[in-house]
RNA sequence: CGGGACAUAGUUCAGCUUGGUAGAACAUCUGCUUUGGGAGCAGAGGGGCGCAGGUUCAAAUCCUGUUGUCCCGACCA
């Protein structure tokens, strides 16, 4: 290729919307182009950084056993009402009507599509174990999309269903999915965990989020360095801090006035922020009150309140009246007491003795509250209700836990029967009787995966690609194009370059160096060759590694050879 | 959906307070010079100020509405 016939419009300046680095990379260095809010058009270059993307997922895919298909985009709402998520769904799904009036969505994911699909064709045992898989755009109408292609409302996504006739068997390609992820990730270069994750709205059993390494990732991850334990933080499991044993006081209550804080309770009784139990209160769509306890210094997680009570959708902060029709008060919320209200207490509270919780009443707090004395354990539930911190134990080995940020990439999850049982997916086994199958799905956000690497491995100057997935390997300059016997030689080297198969670009514009070294910074080729009057002279060729920004000098005798083996080395 | 901000040339932004009929830089085009890190000089094209109303002799400038965008929060593979 050709630079003066490659169309690749970089600026100087990035739109001032662009808030993450790599989102201005993306846009300065000519790579992708909003059309509107959460929409992209992606230009050449990005498109062959994309392309390289996802033929390293099809590679991966077709050897851990999985098959390429394609799908509708556009599905039928019928699908939808019959596994129930035509109206769980919401307003995240984009919908439409066609001449006739009948409606349709814009796929946000397909398991409804695939599983209708094999119901319908795959009737026995001897044709399982099944992986498919196809590279599509997606629709999700998102709230707030933001950080270019890191949340955006059409989206090219992988996605691949596994059919097993047990849970053995779905284990086995979860496992094989599980290896493929990490193979991905690893040949674009990118530094990642395999992190244990919540399953979320689409349910099922086990799953793993591919996160990778960012600071300005939206995801926060706990993850251990002693052994390989990693977890969101919503999902990371945590274990029950125990107290040094103390003896136990009575029961107190004390007039704390204007404390409605545990910071301001700490401080009037001059105690440890350890010893104070905080509440939050929530409600769901019931407007059943419902109080989680945690200690002082620890942040409740909802996601594990929800889960620990029975029969609750969602939670919103409680309103006021609730609270105060449960005989309690705003900012001196207590178990002790209470009526007509969920409580649910850490398991870290219950170990607890000698104590600081609220008194449900106005400027008071009880002092020497011993949960297991003191709650009535008849009316509350103890779970792992909190947010995991940074220095928290490992659940696994009991070292302490790092905190960092991340962005996901991608996510693996057994689904076990949720959809072919709703949807009525059978095959006969081989002891004759009809089976409900045992699914998985498995998604990567391919522009995300762009956008993360990038976020990862940029400088100053701009991009720095990992050679797998830049959209060229290699870049010819020569310094100044208009020079008949640069850019002759420098087209020479290019030839033999593409012939050594290397995916190489001659930078023949007739420009100044110092704009095309920008570009080529910018753009971020792993290499760049430089051909000059010097160069000419001297009968060697330059080469710039991009990454270290290190000079080497080959000769020009075998000067590609030694390129091809640079290549292989970075 | 709540809170905040913005919308003027391809891009980044100035001009609005104090209405008088739009400007800079970068980008683009032409010519000359220059050629190892976003060159210099000369010249040219390009917008009627998100959209719709209103006030006024006169509206990017003031008022009302509306749409879009961005940020924070809630929400979310």
């Amino acid at each position: 290729m050709r630079a003066t016939q490659l169309y690749a419009p970089t600026l100087r300046e990035s739109p001032a919307e662009a808030e993450l680095v790599s989102h201005k990379l993306m846009f300065r260095a000519g790579l992708i182009r909003k059309a509107a809010g959460g929409l992209y058009s992606y230009l050449p270059l990005g498109w062959r950084t994309m392309k390289k993307i996802m033929q390293i997922i099809r590679e991966e895919m077709d050897f851990a056993g999985g098959q390429e298909i394609m799908m509708p985009i556009v599905q039928p709402a019928e699908i939808w009402q019959e596994s129930g998520r035509w109206a769980v769904y919401g307003d995240e799904m984009m919908r439409l009507k066609d001449r006739h009036g009948r409606e349709f969505a814009l796929g946000p994911t397909h398991e409804e599509m695939i599983t209708t699909l094999i119901r319908d064709e795959v009737r026995s045992y001897k044709q399982l174990p099944l992986m498919l898989y196809q590279i599509q755009n997606k629709y999700r109408d998102e709230i707030r999309p933001r950080f270019g292609l890191m949340r955006s409302r059409e989206f090219v996504m992988k996605d691949l269903y596994s059919f097993d006739r047990d849970v053995d068997g779905m284990n086995i390609s979860y496992r094989k999915m599980y290896d493929a992820y990490s193979r991905v990730f690893e040949r674009c270069g990118l530094k990642f965990r395999a992190v244990e994750a919540d399953n979320g709205a689409i349910g099922g059993g086990h799953s793993h989020e591919f996160t990778v390494l960012a600071p300005s990732g939206e995801s926060s991850i706990a993850y251990c360095e002693n052994c390989n334990f990693a977890a969101s933080d919503e999902k990371a499991e945590l274990k029950i801090i125990k107290s040094a044993p103390e003896d136990l006081k009575p029961l107190e209550k004390v007039k704390t006035p204007a404390c409605h804080t545990i910071e301001l309770v700490k401080n009037f009784l001059n105690v440890p922020i350890e010893k104070t139990i905080k509440a939050v209160a929530f409600m769901d769509d019931d407007e059943r009150l419902i109080l989680a306890f945690v200690r002082g210094d620890h942040e409740v997680n909802e996601i594990k309140v929800l889960n620990s009570v029975e029969n609750a959708n969602h939670l919103y902060m409680a309103d006021e009246k609730l609270i105060k029709a449960a005989n309690s008060c705003p900012g001196f919320m207590s178990p002790i007491g209470i009526s007509d209200a969920i409580i649910v207490v850490d398991q870290t509270v219950m170990e607890m003795c000698n104590a600081v919780a609220g008194a449900n009443e106005i400027d008071a707090h009880f002092i020497n509250v011993t949960p297991k004395r003191d709650f009535d354990a008849e009316k509350i539930i103890i779970s792992d209700i909190r947010m995991v911190q940074a220095g928290d134990p490992c659940p696994h080995c009991g070292k302490s836990l790092k905190m960092t940020r991340g962005i996901e990439v991608g996510q693996v999850f057994t689904l076990g029967k949720k959809y072919s049982a709703a949807l009525n997916a059978k095959f006969l086994d081989e002891d004759g009787k009809e089976k409900v199958f045992e699914m998985g799905c498995y998604g990567i956000g391919v522009g995300r995966t762009m956008a993360a690497a990038i976020e990862q491995n940029n400088d100053a100057d701009g991009i720095i690609w990992n050679k797998n997935i830049a959209p060229f390997e290699v870049v010819v300059v020569p310094v100044n194009a208009k020079d008949a016997s640069q850019l002759e030689f420098a087209e020479k080297i290019y030839d033999e370059l593409k012939i050594a198969g290397v995916d190489v670009l001659l930078d023949d514009r007739k420009e100044r160096a110092g704009v095309k070294f920008k570009d080529c910074d910018l753009i971020g080729y792993p290499l760049r060759v430089t051909i000059s009057p010097k160069t000419l002279e001297s009968g060697n060729i330059e080469v710039k590694i991009r990454k270290t920004g290190e000079f080497l000098n080959f000769s020009r005798e075998n000067c590609v050879s030694q390129i091809v083996e640079l290549l292989k080395s970075l």
